[in-house]
DNA sequence: CATATTAATTCAAAAATTTTGAAGTAAATC
DNA sequence: GATTTACTTCAAAATTTTTGAATTAATATG
């Protein structure tokens, strides 16, 4: 009884307010959207909007498929764009999850020589931290994921190649009191300074935590530049892509500091889901493994 | 443009093999399936039904829609239930999944109890072995595992309870060369002899192995019933609960071996999806936690 | 406090979609 | 070569959905 049109009728309802207004946007009369909810409220027996002053509210039933439909939703989105790549070879669209630490210009350039051969695919990019581009794959958000952060989850029906690893470098302002220290510093001293931290974009993630200590005191920010930002000003210290580090330390905005024992590298990933079939996110992968993502220095 | 019932549609046609069985068990005349099926080729703007002499054959991207449609559908299924649970209060059905190495008898009773409180749930019980017990609650294949093997999969939106710890017995028909040994059996007996093993369910699975060594070579059974008349045979060793060895050691048709190092327990649970909601599945984790499906001997 | 306005519902008529069943075509079987 | 089976096409019939005017009720305004 539940179908993809309830789904989207529903949470058409919820984001629009009213019903007059979901009508309007959907070019309808106020009318035709009350007979569709009768009709499934009769068909499932049970209340999907109540009256709520002179306007009307989700109940919670409805609300519960509004949430949990979205997945439902994603997956059938997900399903089509697979139909259509068996069907014509390629992909209509093709969703990337880009880690905040991978650089912005050299997924640009990929995606520019991609769709000069691919002119007809969408590309839709969206940016997330850590275990947030796994949990974007995993429940189908996203077809391909750049920089996911090694080891993949266990069997999860899921492909990956290597893009190379990534030294971190710590930098901080300047002005910060660290920087005026002449000796290396030791964990001691990082775990007493604040640190700025990317917040993991996963709902909920096994904490994945890559510092090597743990601080008393964070700053989270959601993305690379609000984190380059925030040690700009001297808020905390943390890891720079080396690459980013560099050319801040040459604008003289941050300085770069000595550990005594050097963080581990971290191992970037390019990785895909093992049913996605279409012509154009092979070639993609295959950009994408053989560009130079993250420069050795 | 794909919706519900293009999968039901697509799925229908190729359980029944032909349109006009489709059609005919579906009460409906086939020239209203060729109308529904060109609506949707029409709409996708790809071929989902080839003529093959005089019937049809699916295209590949049908196929591909029935296939993965079919975890859609057990989405939205589960869905409607949980909404339902939310509208009325109880759920219209639970689905357990038990696993193979619980007892069935014992699993019943508890069903009996319920069924007196919740006569108008509808139970759909089906066995599992190891991890595709897991399997089936991720999938929302099923609400409740009786019986999942510890540890739960990580973050994945799951609730446990312990149902309590099981001893294994290695258990072997008389007539079995190792019963007629007098020592107890080392490592290096147990990887010479065959063994019987249930057989995981998953699909994929990041092969879970509970032996204590690697046999050489093994019988893969579907469930507890047939690996107890492969061991009864003779074709091969293996653990058993120890209630079943018992009786079957009483009835002269196993003997029990005991090993120099004692196999460690397994650690059975009960589990349950975070998302779900009604109160006949909350009553009924109550009466398995309470319920004694382990008998400590 | 009466009046205007906004939001949802009801209902009959109109529009759109789906189903039917008869006729037609092509492949397999007798 | 005739017959049967399976699908498709098409116009008519049935069903479902949408519309828009009338109605009810709650909030805002003068």
């Amino acid at each position: 009884m539940i179908s993809l049109e309830l789904i989207r009728l529903l949470r058409h309802i919820r984001n629009a307010g009213t019903l007059s207004q979901a009508a309007a946007q959907s070019g309808k009369a106020a009318s035709a959207l009350t007979y569709q909810v009768d009709k499934y409220e009769d068909s499932l027996g049970i209340t999907l909007l109540q009256p709520h002053g002179r306007t009307i509210r989700l109940t919670e039933a409805a609300m519960h498929i509004c949430e949990m439909g979205a997945d439902i939703l994603n997956s059938v989105d997900s399903l089509e764009a697979q139909a259509l790549a068996i069907g014509t070879g390629v992909e209509p669209r093709i969703r990337l999850a880009v880690d905040t630490w991978v650089s912005t210009d050299a997924v640009m350039s990929v995606i520019s020589d991609f769709l000069a051969e691919y002119p007809q695919v969408e590309l839709q990019i969206e940016h997330q931290a850590l275990q947030g581009t796994w949990d974007a794959l995993t429940t189908q958000r996203v077809d391909l994921i750049v920089g996911a952060i090694a080891p993949k989850p266990a069997g999860s029906g899921v492909q990956t190649l290597p893009l190379g690893k990534t030294e971190r470098v710590l930098a901080i302002s300047p002005d910060h009191y660290l920087a005026k220290r002449g000796a290396l510093l030791t964990d001691e001293d990082l775990e007493a300074a604040r640190w700025v931290v990317i917040k993991d974009s996963s709902s909920m993630s096994p904490k994945r935590d890559l510092l090597p200590t743990t601080p008393q005191s964070v700053i989270l920010v959601d993305s690379l530049e609000a984190k380059l930002a925030a040690q700009i000003q001297g808020l905390g210290i943390g890891f720079l892509p080396p690459q980013v580090a560099k050319s801040m330390v040459l604008k003289g905005q941050l300085v770069e500091i000595k550990l005594d024992s050097r963080p581990p590298d971290i191992e970037m990933l390019l990785a895909w889901r093992t049913d996605s079939r279409g012509q154009g996110l092979i070639r993609l992968i295959d950009m994408f493994s053989t560009a130079d993502l993250l420069p050795q220095h």
